[in-house]
DNA sequence: GATGAATGAGGGTTCATTCAT
DNA sequence: CATGAATGAACCCTCATTCAT
């Protein structure tokens, strides 16, 4: 005679989590992280004050769940674009275009990881790193994949080089006027093209020849 | 009663608003914007809230004086790097070292511009947006300048990645633990070659005929 | 449809009350009143919220049957104690060392008694005055049936004296470490006889010869 | 050229400071610890929450430095009372009923100490409990001094109950309707009549011969 | 010019209580 | 009867900024 939580609330709890979420990731998007009051997500979920904190133990809990889907996102984004390809450079160059889409796409998810959760200190700005340093991680084992030339130089530096490359791209990308931005693939083939000439795997015959 | 300001207390005045300037850079550092109160500054800087108001119009204001000093101390340093060489690669080698060499030496300063001030919004990230911008467009104008072989791509797309990689491959190594880093320079050669290579001039010889 | 409440359905109902009220008052005597959070008792409870608030009307409410419940039991070892004496005086002793042994044996409901609810106002503290009065009007009885020598003093200011020094001590003992306590029997004989000198009763013998 | 603060300054301050302390003094006897809201202090002493947490840490702080007040000058009420007085005995009637006097008159320093207090848990009823000890410790002095005779039982005990007779005839008193109540110091003869008898040493040509 | 006491808006958070399931 | 998600009022506290001395 215990009455179960039914799949109908389960859900509903879901959707609410979600909710608080996606209002999250938006606000912490568009204000920032300290701009971005609780009572703020709370109305545009909304919601209550009591329910957000059912849900989320405190603001930087919520941040951290943002963060760490982003962090998820992205993984699924870059080997669901590294599956897709058969050689190993190609597979690096469809990482990065796929990278820099996303975060094209994806301007809130793009400030909360790129501009605004490495300048929160503590454990926010360690998930961030932590998030960085998997993709790093990433680009080093396929650096190290790679059969031919050995790339030249420590793949951690590399790897570093690489990803902040793409971000520091993609942020000025974003500053641009939407007016004055050309197609976010365009752009994301030349970061694309200069990382890998920057590890030495570049467009051998592309450049070389022209 | 009519008090002139003598040359004396000119000396003093910018002496204190240095003082303010040098307490705030080294906090803002360590502790980032939002956590480096007003009182805790003026506390080291042995001095009053008052004074401080007199100095600065608000925390603000201090904090873009900060960058600005940065913003010029970089330039510089750049200027001189560029000054000492002859041949535009080597210069452009020459500043990427300078570069990561002064930031890895000047952590306080390189975590207010490279983390902090993106994540602070309005005014003060425009100010940092200025000073990369400006830092890119030197690269963008060096580009520009290599008179053989036309560099590949958007100048200033290829300028971004240039100044990205430098950032988080500087910020990657403050990161480590002190025990493990590799001597600054070391790791600034090999960024530079990651740089020169991406813009598709690094190592003609090196890379080329191998 | 139609339910009846069976035996067995009392049965289980007076069991779950019975468990919040013995975790109330473990819980109201560690932590106190605010500190006690009724989310902290229900899940000691192993049961709900919804439950919590169909037994007791709020938290005031349970624990002022918490305070009953100790004012009860107080009442009855006191009854039990003065019934195996004989003599008034006998009866006076016995009544102190019980209530002092039986605090200092139950230092939950020690602490909820003389520590918690004279702090709280309003019905609460009401309640715990009620309890200590009762106890003082059952010494102001007994003093005023001493046959001999005529008490002095106001019956009900020497019955409140008697009831703080008991309580006092016991406060006193219960704070000590453990490892110093006397043994509780010991300390509460001579808070009796404290106590019957007080009146005028004590030890006539006793003390008047040596 | 430094400007000192001024006495004028510092007069302000400490007049501000006390403010403070005296209104808070006043809604802690009247409503309690945690029906007492700092704003409410706030407004009641004409200033603002910037200015309370100036002068104190936190609530917790404002109420420690309360009791401390009450502490001190109960202190000195008792050594006054004494230093009035030749005889020992006559020593400790007379602090007594100085002691029962002082919070009769006092009762919201009364209610603070003796009822509030206690129940607050960690440091704020260790002061509690100091101030109490100190005062159960003059006695166990007074105790010992007695040339005479040698009390009986463990001091520290006697002590206790002494304190804690005092405490809940005070109690009981002020918990009377105001036109039911005798005169305190009347009151307080008893108290200290039935005291002076505890401790062995009450009126024994008094009592005795009458 | 220098000082530091004073201000107060606004933030994050808790928790007793309700009610739909 | 049992459950636990939902509510929201209210609190404590911080800190950038002002201004009388």
């Amino acid at each position: 005679m215990v009455y179960r939580t039914t799949p109908k609330m389960e859900e509903r709890k879901a959707a609410r989590r979600r909710k608080f979420l996606d209002v999250a990731t938006r606000l912490f998007g568009e204000f920032g992280y300290h701009k971005t009051t609780v009572p703020m997500v709370v109305a545009e979920s909304d919601s209550s004050t009591g329910s957000f904190y059912f849900y989320f133990d405190n603001k930087e809990d919520i941040f951290a769940e943002v963060l760490k889907t982003i962090g998820e996102r992205m993984s699924a984004e870059l080997n669901e674009a590294i599956a897709q390809e058969a050689e190993r450079i190609e597979q690096m160059r469809a990482a990065i275009e796929r990278l820099f889409v996303f975060l094209a796409e994806n301007p809130a998810e793009a400030k909360i990881l790129v501009i605004e959760s490495p300048g929160l200190g503590g454990p926010l700005a360690a998930l961030q790193r932590g998030i960085l340093a998997s993709h790093a991680r990433s680009v080093e084992r396929a650096i190290a994949g790679l059969s031919e030339r050995p790339p030249p130089g420590d793949p951690a530096v590399l790897a570093h080089c690489w990803v902040g490359a793409v971000y520091e791209a993609v942020r000025y990308w974003l500053e641009l006027p939407a007016a004055e931005r050309r197609p976010a693939d365009e752009v994301a083939a030349e970061v694309a093209k200069f990382n890998l000439r920057g590890i030495g795997s570049g467009d051998a015959h592309g450049t070389g020849l022209s």
